[in-house]
DNA sequence: TGTACATCAGTGAACGCGCGTTCACTGATGTAC
DNA sequence: TGTACATCAGTGAACGCGCGTTCACTGATGTAC
């Protein structure tokens, strides 16, 4: 007798492999060519099977792309999430952030196309639907969690304490309405900070441009991951 | 009597302006389809010629991409190095500072695609030969210049100073190379990462990545500006 | 449990399109005498 | 200054390839009685 949230025929157990064999398929597209040349007919190819039969899983390549758009954040969202959770004791929040930063350039260097298709640039000619915004804030909310974590355990900042004008304080309510907790300016702000100098640094060096500059990319990682915990009083 | 440098020939002046005709009309196709799909014949198409003859100008597809790439990088570069020259007192760094950051954003924002094509994703199937490196050096060099004029100047940094171990400074080296002044490590160090700032900033502004989070980026730029500047010792 | 009908996965051909690159050629421009 | 030859820009056809999507179809699976 099959349980009642998984599929039950034996069409629901083959479209469930099926799709997620397209997806996997796709994937490894990306790597080659890309995701602006993502293909159908290759996809279909590369299964044995007639380039319509994928129209029965996905009703166009942009809904491919879709999937794996969203895919790809969840196992990013989920890597940095599971990895902070290993972390005893749950206070040290230096280590925390350490094993999070470690955990999505882990995660990034290893699937180097879904971190471009991700964080590179978009793709000419497909808008990603509003279903991606989700998965694509799993990464940044953790982030403000340790920081606010830091709050609520009264660390200090390392950076200088610098006014935040009006202006910016208006502009950061997006991020307010986003989150259940509060946290205030001075740390919102350098949490961004934070976010932008990761992402920067993964980018940057992904997409070759510390080449011949920065001679050992795991060591000034560390580096800076520790300077950022630092200025924002993760310790 | 034309001058030495000139090209004197009708048909090297008409070789100079169809080589720059060929060239626009391929960074106005960026915008439409992304460097992975970026089309000789349409190229061609555009300037009313026959495919084959593009071939006279570029031996292929990714001599013109590497055309755009080099052009654009000395474009970028040039830019912010001009920002910079007008800015008066000199050693007013912080307003230096700014107006070379704002000169990078500027130039982003009303060329897109050509950043894109710089700080995004990496084309499949294409290797950027070493040409490039020198432009593609201009901007985080005129960072790195600005950081020294702090040091020569005793501007002390405001964001804390942290040991830089051996890894790190060994790391560091293929930098020290390539620029001919003497940097400290700490300054080195936190310039690379207003520099992974400047440009995670850029990418996930630009790539849509703040999109309903920060709700005014020129105002939110400003400010993470301002507090790199403070963290560099910039004033 | 057995049969009749509905559902749906997968096929293969077709439509109309685009691409990079090569090649033999024409005709204009440049140059050496 | 005038002519003969060399250079080279641009043409148009061709090669061989790939693409997304649609459609009428076959045949297997699922379901209601």
């Amino acid at each position: 007798m099959p349980t009642a949230n998984a599929p039950q025929t034996a069409r629901q157990i083959a479209r469930a492999e099926l799709s997620r064999a397209i997806c996997d398929s796709a994937r490894r597209q990306l790597a080659d060519v890309g995701p602006a040349a993502l293909s159908v007919r290759a996809v279909a190819r590369d299964l044995g099977m007639a380039s319509s039969a994928v129209y029965r899983y996905f009703p166009s390549r942009d809904a491919l792309l879709t999937s794996l758009l969203i895919t790809a954040y969840d196992d990013l969202g989920a890597a940095a999430e599971h990895a902070d959770a290993t972390v005893r004791p749950r206070h040290d929040l230096r280590a925390r952030w350490r094993t999070v930063c470690h955990a999505v350039r882990d995660w990034a260097i290893e699937r180097p196309h879904e971190y471009a298709l991700l964080y590179g640039s978009p793709v000419p000619g497909y808008a990603a639907p509003e279903d991606t915004v989700g998965s694509a804030a799993r990464v940044p909310l953790l982030l403000l969690t340790l920081a606010h974590e830091a709050q609520e355990a009264d660390r200090t900042l390392g950076a200088p304490r610098v006014a935040v004008p009006r202006k910016e304080r208006v502009a950061l309510g997006g991020i307010r309405e986003l989150t259940d907790f509060r946290i205030d300016d001075e740390r919102l702000v350098r949490c961004l900070m934070a976010w932008e100098n990761l992402f920067g640094h993964l980018s940057l060096e992904l997409f070759g441009h510390m080449h011949r500059g920065v001679l050992d990319y795991d060591a000034h990682f560390d580096h800076v991951v520790d300077r950022l915990a630092n200025d924002l009083g993760l310790f």
